[in-house]
RNA sequence: GUAGUUGUAGCUCAGUUGGUUAGAGCGCCUGGUUGUGGUCCAGGAGGUCGCCGGUUCGAUUCCGGUCUUCUACCCCA
């Protein structure tokens, strides 16, 4: 049989989890700088959970998981008769794998409210799933890593939440633009133009903008029954760049005009520390995921930086006023981001962004050339690992051709030959395996110059 | 979910208007070189031509189905 993984999964070799890891490393250390707690929850949660958080797309691409034992006994059978899926699918599956990390957390903060302190700030890296086409970038199994806070309003985590977003792409070398809208803007652009009742059709076009054009957006209006009126109304409100100017079509709408003022109040607190990326208010910023309701971001690659890349946006986020209502718990509002690590990844592979050292973890390796020098070489092998140094030995005194042809497949940039001078004399022959320089030294002095020399332990 | 696309050696890819032993480069193994890898030279191993079925004297090649890759739409990280 002929071995594979499912579609739009992958395996990852050394040199890929050494890399993605940095990502995350980094990542973890700027949550957990910012007072952001782990938290970790089921790959599965029941289905009942997930269902309908996600809008009628979501749902469809939720996988389900099929109950154990006789599940077709206990099936709807008048469901399975008629060959209708949804209908049966109630009654032979009831958990489903998690297709991102807020409604389970959601779920989290309702039935752990008790154990935790509000504001509870929590950050989760695991990974979700998706059952959607592959293409690049879009994976069916993918890490997110997600920051959230629950249980304040205060629009000082929006601007808390963009300063780690800038923070992270600083230390990955990763040039991106942070874009910023609010729910309620362009529900007050819906209000204003006199379609409130057409606002999720209007935001999911104008999300398109860059994508499709104005003509674009035009057409899939009209399309969804907007009237030529207010899609005039919409396009000269989608020109405007600045809050103020905004502020004047927002006469009419106090949604509008509560939009404006909590952006107003996010940059009162951002303006305070200069960004290292570029943060823009983009008021064509929509974003599908329906249970937004203040501030929006997303985050793409800088194409200014990287005019060549062709990438989705590698990050996203926003406020929800009440993710917890539908889990029972009123009232609690919550904001968070999230990182698409596998995207991050494929950029930072393409562009050439990682670190030289993120390769191999290992500083050195010994070769000993016959019996009894390989049991001396395993004393010093002890030795330097005590010293925590990263150090293997090659299993058997083989052919000097074969250790060394390993030591190259190993990308390890030292080598030590043992042999019966060198167990006479006590030094090694030190070896660099990139300028082929050798020279003798002894352990000490081995540990001295690997000290912090590519030390790796990702 | 809709439409298209891809699959031949470990990798990247040729090729076959249906016909006997399916090729290249890189990689791998052995030797030249008994304590020195990356270069060079010589030799070698490695293929159910994605899978299942059909047409045919004969299918890697044609047809159907299926899985997979990549892409557009949709949606998204």
């Amino acid at each position: 049989m002929k071995p594979s993984v499912p579609k739009g999964t992958r395996d990852f070799l050394p040199a890929e989890v050494i890399k993605r890891n940095f990502i995350f490393k980094t990542i973890r250390e700027t949550f957990v700088k910012y007072g952001y707690q782990p938290i970790e929850t089921p790959v599965m949660e029941n289905l009942s959970t997930l269902t309908g958080k996600y809008g009628e797309e979501g749902d469809r691409l939720l996988f389900k998981v099929l109950n154990n034992g006789d599940f077709l006994s206990k099936a709807n059978e008048k469901a399975l008769a008629e060959k209708d899926s949804n209908g049966v699918l109630a009654s032979i599956s009831k958990r489903g794998l998690r297709y991102d990390l807020t409604v389970p957390f959601a779920r989290f903060v309702v039935m752990h409210q008790n154990d935790i302190a509000f504001p509870f700030k929590r950050y989760a890296i695991q990974p979700v799933w998706r059952a959607d086409r592959p293409q690049k970038g879009r994976y069916q199994e993918f890490y997110q890593c997600d920051v959230d806070v629950v249980g304040s309003e205060s629009l000082m985590y929006e601007a808390e939440l963009v300063q780690i977003y800038d923070e992270v792409f600083a230390k990955l070398n990763l040039k991106s633009v942070i874009k910023i809208n609010n729910r309620k803007v362009l529900y007050g652009m819906a209000e204003a133009a006199g379609v409130a009742d057409k606002f999720v059709e209007m935001t999911t076009a104008i999300d398109k903008l860059d994508k499709v054009g104005i003509e674009g957006v035009r057409k899939e209006m009209r399309e969804r029954d907007i009237d030529d009126a207010a899609i005039s109304k919409i396009e000269k409100m989608l020109e405007i760049t600045g809050l103020a100017e905004l502020k004047a079509a927002f006469t009419e709408t106090e949604t509008g005009r509560k939009g404006i003022a909590e952006l107003e109040e996010f940059h009162a607190y951002f303006d305070t520390k200069q960004p290292t990326n570029k943060v823009v208010f983009d008021i064509t910023l929509a974003r599908g995921l329906n249970y937004y309701t203040g501030c929006i971001f997303e985050v793409a690659a800088d194409k200014e930086a990287y005019p060549d890349l062709v990438m989705g946006s590698i990050g996203g986020g926003g406020r929800y006023d009440d993710l917890t209502g539908i889990f029972g718990m009123k009232g609690v509002s919550g904001v968070g981001v999230s990182f698409g690590a596998a995207r991050i990844f494929d950029v930072m592979e393409e562009m050439n962004l990682f670190p030289a050292e993120t390769g191999e973890t290992l500083q050195i390796l010994l070769i000993a050339l016959d019996d009894e020098a390989h049991k001396y070489a395993f004393r010093q092998l002890n030795a330097l690992r005590a010293a925590g140094i990263n150090a293997d030995l090659y299993p058997e005194a083989a052919k000097m051709k074969k250790m060394m042809k390993y030591a190259n497949a190993r990308n390890v940039p030292f080598t030590a030959i043992i042999g019966s001078e060198e167990m006479k004399t006590g030094k090694l022959a030190f070896k660099n395996m990139e300028t082929g320089e050798q020279e003798k030294l002894g352990t000490g002095e081995i540990m001295e110059r690997l000290k912090g020399y590519r030390k790796s332990n990702l």
